[in-house]
DNA sequence: GTTCTAGAAC
DNA sequence: GTTCTAGAAC
């Protein structure tokens, strides 16, 4: 009985429990966001967590990265979160932001005082810590006030409240401190002073404006006045077109025939478009290709989500030419289901290649449902927007590829000549290939509908992201030069699918060779199985890629010194027939050489092969005999040898250095992480590599920009200042993973391995 | 690899 | 205001 009980209570509650809450804190130091969450959390009913960037590394100052992490294993937890940093400027408020979705509510509580309570209380606070005195506080707090930019409910917030004074905050501790788990706020702004009355003016301009266009547009209006005092709360409808309010705001008025009515007037163009990229879109695979259409657009509804939550001011409209299109009624539906943002995406029933002069619609790039030769023909949308582009859309297509996979899109910018361009302002056209399901057409999928919606999935990513990118590149003329910068929350990937294309054309160029592409590009993969004449090509491509453009030009120094170190008194302190040693010329520790290897060609541990070892050995048996000299001068240094996985210079080089990393000379994070992540390559696993395998592992540059720990309490710490003066005290000992063999100390007379310290 | 510097963060 | 980092240039 009592189990029976427990189980519907926790459906019971399971079913009424609130999300939990991120509340994000904005404002100046000083605006009071610490005591705010203090007194939330000192008598509150849900479980609340402040996070805190000062004091988030074990009370010291950390990084946004931790504090995100905090918040995400808080919300795990079910805890609500508050997070206690300035987060004035939407770029730093925007990662906390996407905590929000399934898992959270975001909420925006902004401490909007006037600066000089800021400053006065910062003084205050700071004066005796001889921080922010007096003058300095004030330049603070105004510069940051500066760069303020207050939340708005379309950066992702489901709720915002402004507090201009103490009551105001009073009542906002009130209504957090109060809430209980069962309980919920409702959403929109609140407590802002003048915004209201411009959305309202700004409603009350478009009616008006509404009114010229004649009869169609009464109900709607009305409708709209009706609804204006919702919209007036939120204050994302600030600038927006008349036409997506109406599509947001038509439910209950006839979906279809409001949507038709209004768009097919060219009554948008000279209103509010003219910012914001967008991207008409027709459904991909769904008519010759023969998609399955419910499945279909989920996988739209889904990809259309999830490039809104990365990417920030576009618009998307997804395009079919009848008003009866079951298309755009499944995805409206499925849309409006899963809380799509309307005023950014919209459906359109009319001609993709007639937005403007026929709809009113000013799309900036139009994608069309591609076959996979790239050509006109074959009816549909493909057919019309050939036709449309006219023989310089052909022409530029062809420049840019001449097939295409399925899942994949490619960019094409509209020649300026084309009526595309010309009619309609359309900059870009992108092609896009989906998964065909039709047996009279080539690659049929069958039924595989898994395999089709991976396809059909990835076709519209790569046709979202290449949208983006366009954006991104500032290379749209519909863009306004300022708002690039606005344009993105997070940064996306950009036109993966053209690169991909070139170099399919293109792969004996080396598409990206003016990149770091350095000669362990290809080697670890390098096929044993090539017959000789095409190793060799391989070989004299290598040869001619290094020396042309892969190592910059300050990279051949240590070449140099390898091949005449005869030159190089100052720093060699050792010479023979297969070595030079040298000292580092900027050491990052007490003690840092390096021993060259003299072979010609050997230029990195990707060029190391089995027949390589004897040199290894030579150059590993070299290092340890420095290490004795070192050690039997400072007996408490410990060693590390080993390679760089991806070195800066050329000429195969072993580092030996002193375990301390004191050293002026270590100052960037790239510096630490190549000596203190797996992108170090210990010299005796190397050896062992060479043995077993033939070859040695090389591990990803990417290790270089990894969080900043401490080599031997893997504490994590903000940056290298910080990290240096904690290792100058850190007591642990070294990790067991270097304990075998890997790192050396002088011990009676000879270096040895360290067994145990 | 370093130096220089703009801009992020506080 | 200072501190720190990351990217460009070499």
């Amino acid at each position: 009985m009592a189990e029976e009980a427990d189980t519907v209570s926790s459906l019971m509650s399971e079913d009424k429990v609130g999300k939990p809450l991120v509340v994000i804190l904005v404002g100046a130091p000083g605006s009071g966001k610490s005591t705010f969450c203090n007194d939330v959390i000192s008598a509150a009913r849900r479980t609340w967590i402040r996070i805190c960037q000062d004091t988030i590394a074990n009370g010291k100052a950390g990084t946004k990265g931790q504090c995100l992490q905090s918040a995400i294993s808080a919300l795990q937890e079910g805890k609500n979160v508050l997070i206690d940093r300035c987060n004035l400027e939407l770029e730093q408020r925007s990662e906390f932001v996407k905590l929000g979705g399934a898992r959270a509510d975001v909420h925006a509580v902004v401490l909007d005082l006037p600066a000089r309570v800021c400053i006065s209380r910062l003084v205050k606070r700071t004066g005796h810590e001889g921080n922010l005195q007096g003058g300095k506080a004030a330049a603070v707090v105004n510069r940051m006030l500066q760069k303020k930019a207050l939340p708005k409910l379309n950066e992702g917030f489901s709720r915002i409240m402004f507090c201009q004074n103490d009551d105001d905050i009073k009542a906002a501790v009130n209504a957090y401190k109060f809430l209980g788990l069962f309980d919920s706020l409702p959403s929109g702004v609140f407590g802002q002073r003048s915004a209201d009355a411009k959305v309202q003016q700004g409603i009350m301009k478009f009616l008006k404006k509404v009114d010229t266009y004649g009869n169609d547009f009464q109900n709607s209006a009305a409708k709209l006045e009706y609804d204006s005092q919702d919209l007036a709360v939120k204050n994302e409808y600030k600038e927006i077109n008349p036409c997506a309010m109406v599509i947001e705001k038509g439910n209950g008025v006839g979906q279809d025939e409001l949507d038709n009515d209004l768009l097919q007037k060219p009554c948008v163009s000279d209103f509010q478009w003219n910012d914001v990229p967008t991207l008409a879109f027709p459904s991909i695979s769904t008519s010759d290709f023969q998609f399955n259409m419910d499945k279909a657009s989920d996988v739209i509804v889904e990809a259309v989500a999830d490039f809104f939550s990365k990417v920030d001011k576009a618009k998307l409209i997804l395009v079919d030419l009848s008003p009866k299109s079951k298309m755009l009624s499944l995805v409206k539906v499925k849309a409006s289901k899963k809380n799509v943002n309307t005023y950014r995406f919209s459906t359109y029933a009319g001609d993709i290649t007639r937005l403007y002069t026929g709809g009113g619609l000013h799309c900036n790039v139009i994608a069309n449902a591609s076959n996979w030769r790239l050509k006109p023909g074959g009816g549909g949308v493909n057919t019309a927007i050939f036709s449309a582009g006219g023989k310089a859309l052909e022409i530029a297509t062809k420049e840019q590829a001449d097939t295409i996979s399925p899942g994949s899109s490619i960019i094409v910018p509209v020649p300026t000549i084309s009526p595309l361009y010309q009619r309609e302002g359309v900059t870009h056209v992108i092609h896009v290939l989906g998964p065909n399901m039709n047996p009279q057409r080539p690659n049929c999928l069958k039924d595989d509908y898994v395999k089709g919606c991976k396809v059909l999935s990835e076709a519209y990513s790569s046709l979202f992201n290449n949208f983006a990118s366009i954006a991104l590149s500032g290379d749209s003329k519909a863009e306004s030069s300022k708002s690039v910068g606005m344009f993105f929350e997070s940064v996306v990937e950009t036109q993966p699918a053209i690169s991909e294309q070139k170099s399919k054309r293109e792969v004996s160029i080396g598409y990206d060779s003016n990149k770091k592409s350095k000669c362990n590009e290809d080697l670890g993969s390098l096929s044993q199985s090539l017959g000789f004449l095409e190793e060799e090509e391989q070989k004299s491509e290598r040869t001619d890629h290094s020396a042309k453009s892969s190592w910059g030009s300050w990279a051949h120094a240590l070449h140099q010194v390898a091949m005449h170190p005869e030159k190089h008194n100052r720093d060699v302190i050792e010479i023979s027939d297969d070595l030079v040693v040298i000292n580092d010329l900027y050491p990052k520790a007490k003690k840092h050489i390096l021993v060259l290897s003299r072979l010609p060609g050997l230029d990195c541990l990707a060029d190391v092969r089995r027949e390589h070892l004897p040199m290894l050995q030579k150059m590993h048996a070299a290092g340890l005999k420095w290490v004795e000299k070192f050690s039997s001068h400072d007996p408490a240094l410990v060693f590390r040898l080993g390679y760089h996985s991806v070195p800066s210079m050329r000429q195969l080089h072993l580092h030996v250095i002193s375990q301390d990393f004191d050293s002026t000379h270590l100052r960037k994070k790239k510096h630490w992480n190549s000596f203190n992540t797996p992108f170090f390559r210990d010299s005796i696993d190397v050896q062992e590599e060479l043995k077993m395998n033939g070859l040695a592992a090389i591990e990803d540059e990417k290790l270089l920009s990894s969080e900043l720990r401490c080599q031997h309490c893997k504490s994590a710490h903000p940056n290298i200042p910080r990290l240096k003066s904690h290792i100058s005290t850190c007591k642990a000992p070294f990790p067991s993973h270097l304990q075998n063999g890997r790192l050396v100390f002088a011990s009676s007379g000879s270096s040895e391995a360290v067994s145990d310290l």
